[in-house]
DNA sequence: CGCAATTTTTTACAAATCGCAAACATCGCG
DNA sequence: CGCGATGTTTGCGATTTGTAAAAAATTGCG
């Protein structure tokens, strides 16, 4: 598979979106472990580079909702790093974290595209502070704002999206054929209403009479072993007996 | 260069933004007043409320896109002003400008609501550029995160601007003939929607008609190789059967 | 205008996917 | 147990999509 590394690990109760990932930019490594640590017991996910132009490359391949980035770096320093970044539309939040206090450092700094700039050595609760205060405001393209977004269903771990057509079961992709979606959205669309393999068959299917067939069947059974938490015991395509099938949620 | 297809013109304002507003909390009038003024000769709007109440009241008739807050204010303090605001849905960047430099007083901040915590004094650069980066993140109304985004497109290590029709991957600039990019451009804006192979005849091709051809799934070959991490496995430019084709990210 | 290089479209075929029916297994209930 | 209703598996034909290669159109240029 593509990308092994995609962690949204098994989530703590309730809270349903995926960690946010930082990059950390610090040669220092003993400060970089500490802000790692400080990050990760807050849910974060991070990675840590150490130089700049590894940081560059990082960055064609990952899209971060925030960066920690030091100054001075080994290779690239940080302000080409982040001029560089900007310049290919990179959007991540970027907190610098720099040694220099001179004023005039921290004017270039936001004038490149910076979002925070403090100066070393900085309280860890401060810090934590200002990354969340930024993640606040970040947009990154994997997050934009749900509600601004199609009508999506969910029930379980599945996310149904009527727009694009397209399903998701604990964040990833489920592969639905033509007939298996339309036939899935016909259920929801009706409501939690029972609807008879007759009506299926010419709603969906488009058929004129009753044909007799077990594709109605089928197509439930295979959405079941897709979508349903344990296809043995349906929880939302229901069968309901010499009748039809139900959504349920 | 018959090439009529460079006409997605029509939406592209002059780009004339409205000036940002800026309400500046704050009971020391001298200082007050020196913001406002850098603040204006950078263009912004500025208006002036001495104290907690007073501002709070503005604020249910006004949505600036900044406020400048001052922590001891004479009235509701600073916190509270904030708290409120923020408990009434209020959006705007916060600025805190305090005296107070205390880690558990610029933590409690961030914590309530506030975008940026500075301990005065502070240099005027550095205050302006400070407002800057704010005004770059803040979403108001009448400034969606779209048009905050520019024209840049990111996906994978690729980027897409719409603007000067440039894709460049990981860095390095990739070369599109025209009809490619007005195909990709088509799909990016189509905003992740489906588009049917017809659709695009016609609104890509100008074709009138329902011409079949494979013409479409040509050029989204010849794309899926240029751009796609993997082209035999599309994470990008998005085949749904019988439908047609939607651009993911 | 003519010619070469590039871009676009069409053709032709290979590969993948899907719908469907039939056969078989299982379940529920009297 | 018996019987009808539902669940699952399997295989094949039809449809849809991918793509190489040829053909056609467009462009650049002397």
């Amino acid at each position: 598979m593509t990308n092994p590394s995609t962690n949204w690990h098994a989530s703590h109760n309730g809270d349903a979106k995926p960690a946010r990932t930082i990059l950390i930019l610090e040669d220092n490594e003993t400060l970089a472990f500490g802000l790692r640590t400080s990050l990760e017991v807050e849910g974060y996910n991070v990675e840590c580079v150490i130089d700049g132009n590894s940081g560059l490359e990082w960055l064609t391949q990952n899209t971060p909702d925030l960066i920690v980035l030091d100054l001075m770096l080994p290779g690239l320093n940080g302000f080409e790093v982040l001029r560089r970044y900007r310049a290919n539309g990179g959007n991540a939040a970027v907190l610098i974290l720099s040694a220099r206090d001179q004023e005039v450092d921290k004017v270039q700094g936001f004038r490149i595209g910076a979002d925070d700039y403090v100066v070393k050595p900085i309280g860890v609760l401060e810090f934590l502070a200002r990354v969340e205060a930024l993640m606040r405001r970040v947009i990154t393209p994997a997050r934009t704002p749900e509600s601004a977004r199609g009508s999506l269903h969910r029930f379980s771990d599945v996310v149904v999206d009527l727009r694009t057509r397209t399903v998701t079961r604990a964040g990833k992709p489920i592969d639905l054929s033509p007939m298996e979606f339309d036939f899935l959205a016909f259920l929801i669309e009706s409501g939690g209403d029972i609807v008879s393999r007759d009506t299926l068959m010419q709603r969906v299917w488009r058929y004129t009479s009753g044909v007799t067939s077990r594709t109605v069947d089928q197509h439930v059974a295979r959405l079941r072993n897709k979508l349903e938490p344990d296809p043995a015991q349906p929880r939302h395509l229901i069968t309901v007996r010499k009748a039809g099938y139900r959504f349920q949620l």
